[in-house]
DNA sequence: TGACAATTTGTTTTT
DNA sequence: CAAATTGTCA
């Protein structure tokens, strides 16, 4: 049945604890990731709690992918049957089966991605006669956001209510949500259709979270109001790798977890299974400086010390990377690529790394942002399908209504301002020439032969026809990049082909998928930025550009209000980088930076004091 | 007035 | 280095 004999006895505990809240804080490498799945499993297979009314929360779908994935292997069918989410997944769902309760109107619901929902933060700002220079938009975004990530709204005496207030009915008339919404709507319903909440609740007599040192107010009070009525709430986290304060994650919630539930169990998980005892010892020494810190136990083989690479620049800090990789995989010790990964601060250090790698003929895969449906093109593409599927998604025809450029870019800031579906646009073109009305009735009737043909085909037919139709592919292939645009477009659409045709979710969900990993991880050194590679691990890690500036990063040392704070980010997120290996770490610094086109001197970080590593310094390469 | 090119600027981290 | 802003041409 369920084996828990390959657990050591605190993860036991965890497993088999009973109901109610229980808080289980668990360090790095004590594989708080095997005893979710195991508690899990013990719910359905021991306490005969049917998988469906099981949630288990994680942050990025990636994590709840890999969740999803260990309940399979344990569980099997019964397994695929647990709800295994992402907050803001969720939240989506939330509002998409309350949608009316919700103010929206019929259509598909947009999601806005960062750049839509400033756009629109602006142009409602504009209308109220706020100032909307360069200096106070990303105040008013910041403050904006920070008010919604807790959950409060501005005030009514707040300068920033009326703004509030106008933004999220621009957002509900446009029938979109920002990433805050999909938190901050779910909660709104909850106190204003009590339903739809026993609704919610009814559906989960166990929620389990993941990764709870990372949440912020609105995702805390969601999981309080999901089980105030059985309080069977599971929460896993370190508070050692709290690493999105800037997102509104307060730590405090965890450590704060018993007085808001007194009943609840506390389990620490502090052996460490993961990493041989010098990198714990490492870790420990890292870690020692940080508050609510606890060290890990380790019984594992000793291992080798963790190696720090000084390099003049940073061209021969990239080189040491690949050389060292090829000479790892020279003698034998990492067979498959899959095995190592490249931790970065910043993403634009990719970049580099990707060239040096790419010399050396060795095969990456670079990790989160920057890929596709953060690209312009990609956005382009998908608000074409959305208006295949639905003619009269105002905010898609606004995003391409001058896309290839047409003479509407005045009709463009028409329908952004007063949404309208393309069969009413005539008129309005009018004032504007014959010409523009032609280009509208144009654009209308390819709207219409595609939307005649999304009943038909797999979207990625629909893609094809799309891009075609609409000149969007011809228009691209003369810009600039237009090649490579073009490659993303093919990688969009390889995607597509392996998306459920009936499920009319994919559109909307996309934009929530953090990574597109069809490709094969297993021979790939992986490339990524330390906030993604948190909850991975690697037999080896390298760690490049641990300098001052970078990590720490010169943005937490600016603003002095809360410099502690930020620094202490910093600090953890490099607790979280040396926590991942296994066998090896490298630590690599600069001696000169280049940025822009000035050169910068570099000083080791100050968190490289006092660790026991293997220093030696490059001077081979020019 | 609108499209487009060149310049310039200001840079973390991501659901 | 990408995006916003300004400048130029039709």
């Amino acid at each position: 049945m369920l084996d828990l004999s390959r657990l050591s006895l605190e993860q036991r505990q965890a497993v088999l604890a009973g109901d109610g809240p229980l808080l289980i804080v668990a360090g790095p490498g004590s594989g708080k990731t095997t005893v979710l799945a195991a508690r899990i499993a013990y719910l359905v297979v021991g306490r005969h709690i049917p998988p469906t009314s099981i949630l288990a929360i994680a942050f990025a779908t990636k994590a709840a992918r890999e969740l999803r994935a260990r309940l399979v292997g344990v569980l099997g069918d019964a397994g695929r049957a647990v709800e295994v989410t992402t907050f803001h997944a969720l939240g989506l769902r939330i509002i998409r089966q309350w949608r009316e309760e919700l103010g929206f109107g019929p259509g598909p619901l947009a999601v806005y991605d960062d750049r839509e929902a400033r756009a629109l933060l602006v142009e409602t700002a504009t209308a109220l006669g706020l100032d909307t220079t360069r200096e106070t938009v990303p105040q008013l975004v910041a403050t904006l956001t920070r008010h919604r990530l807790r959950g409060e709204p501005p005030k009514d005496a707040d300068p920033l209510h009326p703004l509030a207030e106008a933004y999220e009915t621009a957002l509900r008339r446009r029938c979109a949500v920002d990433f805050p919404a999909m938190l901050t709507l779910p909660l709104r319903l909850f106190e204003t259709h009590p339903e739809a909440l026993r609704v919610c609740q009814d559906a989960y007599r166990h929620v389990l979270c993941d990764e709870f040192q990372d949440v912020c107010a609105a995702q805390y009070a969601l999981l309080r109001r999901l089980t105030e009525a059985h309080g069977n709430l599971t929460v896993v986290g370190d508070p050692c790798q709290t690493v999105y304060g800037w997102r509104g994650a307060d730590v405090r919630f965890l450590l704060h977890f018993q007085r808001d539930f007194p009943r609840a169990r506390l389990i620490h998980l502090h052996q460490n299974f993961r990493a041989t005892r010098r990198l714990v010892e490492l870790a420990n020494a890292l870690g020692a400086e940080l508050a609510y810190g606890r060290p890990l136990r380790s019984d594992n083989p000793l291992g080798d010390r963790a190696r720090l690479y000084l390099a003049r620049d940073e061209a021969t800090e990239v080189a040491f990377v690949a050389q060292e990789i090829e000479r790892l995989r020279a003698v034998g010790e990492v067979e498959r690529l899959g095995e190592v990964a490249v931790l970065y601060r910043t993403n634009p250090q990719a970049h580099r790394l990707g060239v040096a790698l790419r010399q050396h003929g060795i095969p990456y895969w670079v990790r989160g942002r920057g890929d596709l449906f953060a690209r312009r093109e990609v956005q382009d593409a998908l608000a074409y399908l959305r208006l295949a599927y639905d003619p009269a998604d105002t905010a898609a025809l606004a995003r391409i209504i001058n896309i290839p450029p047409h003479r509407l870019s005045r009709l463009a800031e028409l329908v952004s301002r007063q949404p309208t579906p393309a069969h009413d646009l005539p008129p309005l073109a009018q004032p504007l020439g014959p010409r523009a009305v032609a280009d509208v009735e144009a654009l209308a009737s390819v709207i219409d032969e595609l939307h005649a043909q999304s009943a038909r085909g797999g979207p990625y037919l629909l893609l094809d026809a799309a891009l075609d139709r609409s000149g969007y592919r011809d228009w691209l292939a003369d810009q600039m990049d237009g090649a490579q645009r073009l490659e993303h477009l093919a990688e969009l659409r390889r995607l597509l082909v392996t998306v459920d045709t009936n499920q009319a979710d994919w559109l909307a969900e996309g934009h929530l998928s953090d990574d597109v990993d069809t490709a094969d991880e297993a021979d790939q050194v992986v490339l990524t930025t330390i906030h993604a590679a948190k909850g991975g691990e690697w037999r080896v890690v390298f760690v490049v550009g641990v300098e001052e500036g970078l990590l720490p990063h010169t943005h937490a040392l600016a603003h002095d209000a809360d410099m502690d704070a930020a620094l202490e980010e910093e600090l953890r997120l490099a607790y979280v980088a040396v926590t991942r290996p296994r066998e090896r770490l490298y630590l690599t610094c600069s001696r000169w930076r280049q940025r822009g086109d000035q050169r910068y001197r570099c000083q080791p970080s100050r968190f490289l004091h006092g660790l026991p590593l293997d220093s030696s310094e490059g001077n081979s390469s020019r």
